[in-house]
DNA sequence: TCCGCCATTGTAAACGTTTCAAATGTTCAT
DNA sequence: ATGAACATTTGAAACGTTTACAATGGCGGA
């Protein structure tokens, strides 16, 4: 087995200086077509490839961006990767892929890692964006990266993701203008996600709007904070599913909480939207296809992904500014969400 | 802004050479302890960062692998790579993550790139596992690769995967066996996938086995190939859920198609699995929460990626021997598969 | 014929590592 | 005091690129 070409044995091969194959690989159009073909046909003969890691070595930019996610087994963020795996291909950027599983020091030593590799920028949701030793990390080695879903209060940053606080917010009051006045969200661990902090906070928000109106009716809101790969709810929910205190609405931080969330009620023997409500905030196309079609706050995840290396490059090509986009969510008109039970529901 | 530091500054600053720097990275065991620690120091005073490009290129491995699915939108695909991504982490290996988009062209292409940034191996889910350039290439290469939910048929290639015919099989038993007699396979394009195809033959078998039994009753197998991003499949279904000759049983190659198909079914007005049963394969999380709860030949999609890298590692070290693992999957006990309606169900 | 210009190509020095072979210094038995 | 044996460290040559700069040769204009 002869020893991989180099562009030394190409340069070789077609009778040339390597600074000349270079250039053929690199800049054709400044080589005569004659030299050019030569050099190309020994490259061929040799199943000549061009080594990235010499050239990273070399140059100042290796053409390579690092994605930090919690996790692959959400749609949600599986389908962003999708996006900037798209995005960076059409780009011919390297992706180098890491999840953290929500856990900080995860985070902190994959992104170290991808700092070893030099990598242009990143593109990463944090479980919390602010006070974040990546994100002070990143700031002070002046790597550009962006932030996906996460919404950092800091404005330096940039960031593509919804209005986590808004989503919630309107998702319950969706289920508020059907007349349910006792709601509970099920949220992700707080310290694992900023967002699920944030959509609480709109969740509360809008139940407290609905109070000011309709002091009496309006139940205090309620929260059950469960671990994110969490797809057994039963147990968790029974305290908010049964009992005289029982909510007759779920709103969930996400939408994998909520399909969970739906089948837990279906083993108390409850049906959603019958009995109980169910909306999620994300929009995983799955959300779509099931029954009852689930209620969510939407959010172009895969667009976001593609927008988020837009950015990514912008601040990679020297861009100063960097950007935060807060883009639209759209509720979706889903069935999962139904007039309250037992309930009168006065018009707030 | 000073330039970034390298071994030559820590070693300036601690007073060595580069070569006691470059030991106290890889072997400290071999350094004194005293000089360790002087130059610990110095790494952590100059922030140093040794820089993978320049080691890359110095030594035969990379301690990188190159991972290529048809796209992270299918949650069986986004899992696997979870799978090989948590595994790669322990073993402190990157990642390089590319997706083909089920086009046989994009694979090639994106193989081309992984191999130019001279990954230690890869893991592939192909569309195609028999005469494929991209195997061949890698052959020729002698680069350690595995196959994932590829079942090739030369047995020189490692792969995991589970029996896809059988798969198929026991899913479309399980259907006969409650009395269905006119069935349907919903598959993707044969020529995006091998898998689909291997599916499908498994669906025909199990059904002419009926025939053999039971010749009269059994309906010949039915096919209906759809696009693999597709969701709506409304349109496309009408001919097999309608009229005369409507099928009682629709099997799917995939989960994300059968739940597809569960949600068409229902724009009929068709009840699952009153009216019309349906059953899929891959086992994806979500089929477990949905109402009614997808009936699925169940496969280990994260260990399967976690053993795929395992596979890879040893052909890595110089395993000469590729390994095929063909795991069982199992049926999951599902309500989306009922009797059969307005048929007599004699038995087989 | 000679000179300068241009197009083309070549030379050589990086880039940041690893690692072999060689050098240095220390210890200890003789 | 001497040298062997050893622990520790160093110098220098790769690895495969890119690129500034220099060299070459052919050409037309003087």
């Amino acid at each position: 087995m002869t020893p991989k070409p180099t562009m030394r044995t190409v340069a070789a091969k077609a009778g040339v200086s390597i600074a000349t194959v270079s250039r053929v690989i690199n800049c054709p159009d400044e080589v005569p077509t004659e030299t050019v073909e030569r050099v190309r046909a020994a490259m061929a003969y040799l199943k000549y490839r061009p080594n990235m890691n010499g050239r990273r070595l070399k140059m100042a930019q290796t053409r390579s961006v690092g994605v930090l996610v919690p996790t692959m087994a959400n749609p949600v963020f599986a389908t962003s990767v999708q996006g900037i795996e798209q995005a960076a291909n059409e780009d011919g950027l390297t992706v180098l892929l890491t999840s953290s599983e929500y856990d900080p020091e995860r985070e902190l030593g994959a992104v170290s890692t991808l700092l070893n590799n030099r990598v242009d920028g990143l593109i990463l949701t944090l479980a919390n964006a602010d006070d974040n030793r990546v994100i002070d990390l990143l700031i002070s080695e002046n790597i550009p990266f962006v932030l996906l879903f996460n919404q950092p209060s800091r404005t330096d940053v940039a960031s593509i993701s919804v209005d986590n606080a808004k989503s919630a917010y309107d998702i319950t009051q969706a289920m508020i203008a059907k007349g349910h006045r006792k709601l509970a969200m099920v949220a992700g661990h707080f310290e694992s996600s900023d967002r699920s902090r944030q959509r609480y906070d709109g969740f509360c928000q809008a139940i407290s709007d609905a109070q000011q109106k309709d002091a009496a009716a309006m139940a205090a809101p309620r929260l059950c904070q469960v671990g994110f790969g969490e797809t057994d709810l039963e147990g968790i929910l029974e305290s908010f599913l049964t009992g005289p205190d029982a909510v007759t609405g779920l709103v969930c931080s996400t939408d994998m909480l909520a399909i969970a969330a739906i089948s837990a009620c279906r083993t108390y023997g409850l049906s959603v939207p019958g009995d109980v409500s169910v909306g999620g905030i994300d929009g995983i196309a799955v959300g779509g296809l099931i029954t009852p079609k689930l209620c969510s706050a939407v959010q172009p995840t895969q667009k976001m992904g593609q927008q988020a290396l837009a950015f990514l490059l912008g601040l990679i090509r020297g861009q100063t500014e960097p950007q935060s986009l807060l883009l639209p969510h759209q509720l979706s008109t889903g069935e999962s969400i139904g007039p309250a039970r037992h309930q009168s529901s006065p018009r707030l």
